[in-house]
DNA sequence: AATGAATGAGTTTTCATTCAT
DNA sequence: TATGAATGAAAACTCATTCAT
């Protein structure tokens, strides 16, 4: 049987459907992992979320822990350099603390199955996962920290402190952000950037439902 | 020589080795959680780190599942009273923020091994269990915070965010602190109570490796 | 510690206790294989059905087996001497089916647990277990049949298959007898031994439940 | 050399492999059930008497109870049908008697495995399951007699008994028939028949060794 | 490439029996 | 002798992976 056209670059049914499959499975792993936790989601449970059959699975990935570089890799891709940029950018203690969160909380509430997947909750269980590449996030972040307060921009504090809060501050905002609809990014970046900046007496009152009078739902401090 | 203690009901050999065989199973858990992480341990697992018998682990407990609920219990069990009755005698956002961390971080330095089970890395999977008593001492930080909300200790924030602030720092710094040795939980606590309280300006800077001058360990700012 | 007592006649209270436990795992054996029929049965679901403790069990017996040859015994040797015994004395054909009928449907009536030991209905299982003893009890009802043909008593039918319609109709008719409270092992008997005499023709009529005109009730033939 | 034969959809190789497992599995049940009786039968048994692997039990059967279920049913689908339109033609006491032993009797001669299986010994142990299929088996006997009351082929007779009794003789002398080689539905069917049509008087005399005259094998009486 | 049944190693779970108290 | 927890062999079941179609 003769291979009769060769098409230089519209890409064929073939690699279509390949690139088409691929996604087909990443997609439905990040559903599972965020419906069942990584450790208990199986190859089955990805593949039962697919149109595929089971062997079809192991055309695109080896192994389970394979699909979950992946989307791993994915996430850190996408977020890593755009919070690396802001933060280069920043000159002031303000503006590293606020683009980091508000670049983050953006970033989760555009993207929050992969948020899910690496930050999840259901069946009672929260994980997170501490992959090379989420770790590597967390090391940019402390040497971003260390750079600023080379530059002084921040007192000599510990940075691996400061990372520690600062990642604490945004996974465990960014979850409770998610819980209530529509997302507020905005208010949630507000939120950990008041605190940072100026402690829990400077946080933003709370949106009250009923209509306060105006000076109390501004900062007071 | 006499036995000088008094028990009230002396145990027999038998209700001995019941409890220690529990206790043996438990512990077992925890470091094997704690290596593999949750959902990667299997029963197996936790009764070859036993000296007993396979069936003798369903004498004492149902499943994996229980056998984590069980160590997730004593944890929190443990340390919500202590976290609870501390903040209700604060009578000043300093008191309330300050009791809630040294508690947490003195807790989380004597009982490592159980932090870690429920706190924990390797296979690359951090677990956290929102489970019933997780949960409530979740809940119990967020009502205690409108309770000082109300006695006017705070500004009107949301307690909720404040609280996921709260868990996130508790949480992500008590990893950090961990990894050092010796643990310092009173650096921990000093860190996150200044966050808190001053923002980022007001951090204890960082101990430095040259032996600092008294006042330079304190804040500055 | 010197045995301080030696009662020739009146039975020690260790003695008792013996029997008495020895009895009381037999009828929870009894009430077990019943519900549960013999195979699905455990030593721990006997056990379970008694005060005892599961190592007591092997005080008396080595096995379930064991108990179940015991209980088999134990109805074969209550049942079968009886019906041997009126058989002998029948001189006609009627004697013989009807002696063993009412003997049977009086015994089943009586001791229905035992009956309901080897021929049983629960969880949609009938089972019948044909145990040597059993199997004798059977064998002894062919060779009663042999004896009365050869005394003349029933024409040279096959015995085995005489024996087994026999057996199916008590067992079965008996199964259908205990359904309906209160039992009638005498309307139970008169049926079979109808049927055996004379055919469906010569069958007693239905008891209606309407008060029936009197010579309905009756046969008619 | 052409294949003669036409199938409508030919079956791939895989359909095949599929309907013939099926069928390994359910030959190599039977055969275990009839050897060890139900109750004592494992699954591992029934994949060690077949070429298979374990887990592909699991891809036909969830359980041992469900492989029993499959033969139960194809031996109740296989027999009603048979005995009900048999009865329904039946317009004396004569034909409904004779017709119904008869065509039990060739089914069970035909299909002894299976009877065996669910009718069987070994361990001692004879199970017959009361299963939806098998109890709906009696009922339609039963009605078929109310009905054969009602247009005054029987005697008011109870109809329950008298299918306990027809399902007792049957399934009995069944047993019996089974023992003996070669198989004589015809002597079977004819005992059954003449015991319920005129009792034991009428039953036919046995077949002796030597052979007979003729009017000896016919009944005297 | 896609399919999905087969595989069998590995896991969970049960239970008859033993044995220290 | 009674107890009941411990034992471990064996049963039930799962699932990642292979492979014939």
């Amino acid at each position: 049987m003769k291979n009769g056209s060769q098409r230089a670059m519209p890409m064929g049914k073939r690699e279509q459907t390949k690139i088409q499959n691929r996604q087909l499975i990443l997609d439905a792993a990040r559903q599972v992992f965020a419906e069942l936790g990584y450790g208990a989601t199986t190859v089955r449970d990805i593949i039962r979320a697919t149109p595929l059959a089971s062997g079809t699975f192991y055309n695109y990935f080896k192994s389970k822990e394979e699909v979950y570089q992946a989307i791993r890799d994915e996430v850190a891709l996408a977020i890593r350099p755009r919070l690396h940029e802001e933060r280069a950018k920043a000159s002031t203690v303000e503006q590293f603390i606020t683009c980091t969160f508000r670049t983050f909380f953006d970033y989760v509430s555009d993207d929050r199955i992969n948020f899910r997947t690496i930050r999840h909750a259901a069946d009672n269980t929260r994980v997170r996962m501490d992959t090379p590449e989420v770790v590597a996030g967390f090391e940019e972040l402390r040497e971003d920290i260390e750079v600023a307060i080379a530059k002084g921009l921040f007192p000599p504090v510990d940075p691996d402190m400061l990372m520690a809060a600062i990642v604490g501050v945004a996974f465990e905002v960014a979850e409770r952000m998610l819980r209530k609809e529509p997302h507020d990014p905005t208010a949630a970046a507000d939120f950990a950037t008041s605190l940072f900046l100026g402690g829990v007496r400077a946080l933003p009152y709370a949106q009250t439902e009923l209509p306060a009078s105006e000076e109390v739902t501004s900062n007071a401090a």
